[in-house]
DNA sequence: CAGCATCCGGGATGATACTG
DNA sequence: CAGTATCATCCCGGATGCTG
């Protein structure tokens, strides 16, 4: 079992340095919106306009362009199809699906303790 | 286990809703330096220059700042040294070596993968 | 050595209006 | 419905200088 840092860097390299593609990752998939967007989407596939309902407080411009980054990084798919009105569809990927089996850990964590860690500030 | 969002709801209530802790702490521990700064936590204790030096790119300003964040959090334990010159050292409390058991997958997931992602930037 | 105070620029983010 | 375009804003975060 992995137990630290330096246990990591032995297997991978050099990677959390500056410039290393694991800071790009973490700055996408830990983005205040990647998470929540992310999480939106482990429940299944969904519309723009029910992202847009179920990420609580996202504007249009962030979750547009949230969910591009995530496209683009291979964690979401985006299907649309040819009607009128429009209609778009997005889901995790088989990658994102790997990377929220890992996630969701932490993010049901997270949950449990949240009013612990909070309760203090 | 669990595989989605709405199961996390459902055992623990409105969580990441706006203005919910939830999101607090998600923008504290997923936030740029909040995960590099436990990352190197997780390694054992470090004194203040040592963890300037081992993430790399952080301004003084922001490792103070995330400190003393994480320290009100509960995540973090802090002790000065009554010397002279000082000596301040940082340390994982019990509550953030179980917050980083359940990050460490997520981030040696990231380690792994971030080639992968990144490569379609 | 370990920080805090201050200033400040720019990218991240929000609000609004508009379009295919 | 599913976005884009534009503009305004905010605050993150860097640089610098100082202190115990």
């Amino acid at each position: 079992m992995v137990v630290s840092l330096a246990q990591i860097r032995e297997s991978s390299g050099e990677v959390f340095m500056e410039g290393c593609p694991t800071r790009v990752v973490l700055d996408h998939i830990m983005s205040k919106w990647g998470v929540l967007v992310l999480l939106a989407l482990t429940d299944g596939t969904h519309r723009w306009g029910e992202l847009r309902r179920e990420v609580e407080g996202i504007s249009e411009k962030m979750l547009a362009s949230t969910l591009r980054t995530l496209e683009s990084d291979g964690l979401v798919a985006r299907t649309s199809y040819p009607e009128v009105p429009p209609r778009v569809e997005y889901s995790l990927t088989d990658l994102g699906r790997e990377l929220m089996q890992h996630m969701l850990p932490l993010v049901e964590w997270v949950a449990r303790n949240a009013d612990t860690v909070v309760a203090r500030a």
